[in-house]
DNA sequence: CGGCGCGATGTTTACGGTAACATGTCGCCA
DNA sequence: TGGCGACATGTTACCGTAAACATCGCGCCG
């Protein structure tokens, strides 16, 4: 009776797909998660039962069978927001997809990252998720070790021996979305570095002077100034290369969104049209590319769904773990260039030596 | 011998402390959930077990064993980044106690609602969860209705007699912060108006207005500003508010950080110090209002826990609408007046008729 | 003093899925 | 031609918990 009632308000369960194909529950759980072992006439079946009754697995259920009822730790320093809230949306959504039970907690000095891990090790988890920056702090990296816990750092570097990674190739990306601007006639640059303390930073940067290298542009067409991913530093980093007396660049490329933002701002308060004047790009494609006027020219990085398979490898990596055999996985995630208004054609055609672009008081 | 190794490695099970207590798991289960019908040395046994074995429910196997496998949707328009990670950490970690399956859904626009919700529903959702400000979308609640789903409104202006609702006093919020001005000796004050499409809106300026009342100050002291809770409008009603030829307010009070931020920017590009010549508050205590100098005086608005509290209510909602008894549930958390650097002692002792702040071109 | 009722606890079963093992069905080669 | 192995599928048991029902002990009342 009370069955009944159960069956009748939420989902099909698998034994409804099973009976509805004409076999057992088992070859059903067989074509959703591996689909080996199973004829393809019988999966064809099984696949039409499960759209017909809009079957979507109970992730409760898997993780309780399944003999590893995950429990895994998000560990976050301080990223952006906008960052943050899209990782949160894809970690969510997989591990509710998954039945993964997440634990997240802040740390807020990367000083306090072992204490913070301490507790969460103790609370039981079996493996952590470490966004940036957190997965190039060594100290949380022995800590993890130590403690033999698994471990998925998204956005490092570099790819690692110890623990399985997440990442785009910073420094293609970099580099083509250098060449998007080469590509619009533009011949002197600026550019402003990310935080010092991650690879990443220092890999856009790599990609960017790969490319002006490969376009046989020196180095003293290029303006390079320190920032730290914050719209304030960006401010500061703009405000050194475009209160330069020297002619100032045609593009600008800051190491994120953020400070290409800021350098958008900085730009218009100094009388410059963007693109017109001065293209500027940026990279991560975050909520701010699109909130600021010009929409930012950018790199694409896919956050949510790196953050999804995260959770997926986090739980690859436990197995493992367990097992003892394998190697950790590395990922590498396809990013995309996202080209938008704030980049043009570059002001009067690549004469190095023509006047600077007006700059009103 | 499976079995051995996952015992092993994974925390201890409701049998595990029902042995270690000499009872039956039934009696551990009926412990932790309510406590009814346990005597109390019992009920000790078997917390001091649970504390021993530092045992936690498994979040899958309870919602898979109560007969309620819960399902439910977010659905997000676009609220800040700042708002929205806040609000997914505390789904997040809600939800993963609770094992509830959270499926998340962004509609782009308003008029989509329709869509994007009926695609949840045809998921299998059997509740939702709407933070601002769709919360207030007469046509999405009609859908839900129809749908008879249960719903969870998170930050609507009232209480409601359809759905479940979890709330701050914006009003009485509002009166304090404005009183914290009035202590300091404030007497012009700038009102900047959040979007007219949230109920929140117009309670903020009513709670400011009352206070304003209450001390006997008149509205011509008052110069009110539409903005639409987005940095950029804040801009430009603080644009409108300063650029008077009027005496400037000596205080500036923004429905929320944002737009709190922007006229703390914009007084100091005008030459203006805060809080010397002009107190800022903002409010809701976002991630800007730390990030931006001074930081910010606002109302702390308790997101991560409200929206726990959402996860928790949406699952009482679903059992309420299953059972049908009862009325939904309207719940109000506390706010918080958080005193920071942007607002202090009004410029010379509350005369009017002196002289505007210093105005550099 | 016997039965009734209630509070405290135990037993059984189901939740939805998967691992491990069992079975069945071929084709191929000695 | 018989047996063996590989592949396809079915069967059984169990994951950790809670609902439903069963049981037990005890006090109270007629």
């Amino acid at each position: 009776m009370a069955r009944q009632r159960r069956r009748a308000i939420q989902g099909a369960t698998i034994r409804d797909v099973a009976v509805r194909a004409g076999v057992s529950p088992m070859t059903v759980s067989r074509v959703i998660n591996s689909g080996d072992n199973v004829r393809t006439e019988t999966r064809k079946l099984v696949n039409s039962a499960i759209r017909e009754l809009n079957y979507t697995p109970s992730p409760a259920a898997r993780s309780l069978a399944g003999s590893v009822p995950y429990r895994i730790g998000l560990l976050y320093d301080n990223p952006s927001t906008g960052y943050l809230s899209e990782f949160l949306l894809g970690t969510l959504d997989e591990s509710s997809r998954t039945g993964a039970q997440v634990l997240v907690e802040k740390c807020v000095e990367t000083e306090l990252a072992g204490a913070t891990l301490g507790k969460l090790l103790r609370a039981g988890v079996d493996g952590l998720i470490l966004p940036p920056p957190l997965c190039e702090s060594a100290e949380v990296l022995a800590e993890i070790h130590k403690a033999g816990a698994a471990a998925v750092g998204v956005a490092p570097g570099h790819p690692s021996a110890d623990m399985a990674t997440i990442r785009i190739d910073n420094e293609a990306a970099a580099r083509e979305l250098t060449e998007h601007l080469l590509g619009l006639g533009h011949r002197r640059f600026g550019f402003i570095k990310g935080h010092p303390n991650q690879t990443v930073s220092e890999q856009r940067l790599n990609g960017f002077l790969a490319a002006l290298a490969q376009a046989g542009i020196g180095r003293d067409a290029v303006r390079i100034e320190q920032g730290y991913f914050t719209y304030r530093s960006g401010l500061d980093a703009a405000e050194k290369i475009l209160d330069d007396s020297a002619p100032i660049p045609t593009a600008i490329f800051a190491a994120n969104d953020d400070m290409a933002a800021a350098t958008a701002a900085l730009a218009h308060r100094l009388g410059y049209d963007v693109p017109e004047d001065l293209s500027i790009v940026g990279f991560d494609d975050q909520p701010i590319a699109v909130a600021v006027w010009p929409a930012l020219t950018t790199v694409h990085q896919p956050v949510a769904a790196m953050a999804r398979a995260a959770v997926d490898l986090v739980m690859d990596e436990i197995r493992r773990m367990r097992t003892g055999i394998g190697a950790p996985r590395q990922l590498l995630h396809p990013y995309t260039l996202i080209v938008r208004e704030s980049s043009g054609p570059a002001p009067q055609a690549q004469g190095l030596s023509s006047d600077p672009a007006p700059r009103p008081t």
